[in-house]
DNA sequence: TTATGTGCAAAGACTTTGCTCCTCA
DNA sequence: TGAGGAGCAAAGTCTTTGCACATAA
């Protein structure tokens, strides 16, 4: 269904505007289209690569327009930094709880959607800390697209 | 017991060494001193201070070699990068298991480690991605510290 | 109208690389 | 002795910043 989801593209971009207005924040051509590139994808996008996409519909933005309008979209929690232990920032829009397979070989983000009923603990001694937010798990591995080109090689 | 520390880290060191000749890699006094900042450190250091560090006691090491080593001593499995969402690479040689705690307002790392008895389960997803090498937890949130702030800065 | 945002260019932070000489094994 | 490693300097890569103009509210 295509349309269900522009559907529910446009119900979150409804949201960022709402958000905007609630924290004093311009609704500007440039950040709508780059909250929907990062909110249409489900690659979890570097900022080169929303600055890319962003630009075949806005020549003329900048790569520095990309990389403030994220960090203002994570400040306002519309986006999020995947870790991925490597120098590029990725993006995540998806703010159903969810965890990531990071890919040592290739670097992909796989997102773990957790089962309806699934709940993952907290480590016993987290809270001793401070006050926590959020948990992210992440588990790191080789994916299925590279141990099958492993097998491939072998062949 | 100081005695005790010293004579872990001299263990650590002893696996080094066994670990280097294993994969044909030199044993340089370089190598063991950078090893050594990581591996009695429980702040994570990045590599800036692991240069810092290690050029007290051995002036003429560049920075350089200290990214050539950490990355060496990862690829060897002797330490590890800690996820932190950030610009900075920060290491880890600790192998327990563990996971961490990262503060999101002064970007402290702290080890969370696990009751004798707890694991962490894995998402029940996470096996469909691929081969799984280890699961990764970590909690943001504001450290006590960071709080005790916000508390003294209000009154 | 005016504070916020954008584009441009330049600089910044962190990390990597090419080359030569050195040194561990 | 010879392959792997270190030091130096220079260049990458990713990201941020200062400033002047543009624009949403």
């Amino acid at each position: 269904m295509e349309t269900n989801r522009e559907k529910m593209l446009e119900e979150k971009i409804d949201f960022l505007r709402t958000m905007c207005k609630l924290k004093g924040m311009r609704v500007t051509p440039q950040r709508i289209e780059i909250y929907k590139q990062v909110a249409n994808s489900c690659e979890h996008p570097d900022a080169e690569t929303v600055y890319e996409a962003v630009k075949e519909k806005m020549p003329n933005v900048s790569v520095d327009t990309v990389y403030r309008t994220l960090a203002s979209l994570e400040e306002m929690d519309m986006i999020f930094r995947v870790d991925n232990q490597l120098p590029k920032a990725r993006f995540d829009a998806d703010k159903t709880p969810h965890h990531h397979f990071l890919c040592v070989k290739c670097n992909e983000v796989y997102d773990i959607f957790l089962e309806p009923d699934e709940k993952i603990d907290l480590p016993k001694n987290a809270e001793r800390f401070g006050e926590i937010k959020d948990i992210n798990v992440q588990v790191r591995g080789i994916c299925n697209k590279c141990l099958q080109e492993q097998i491939n090689k072998q062949n």
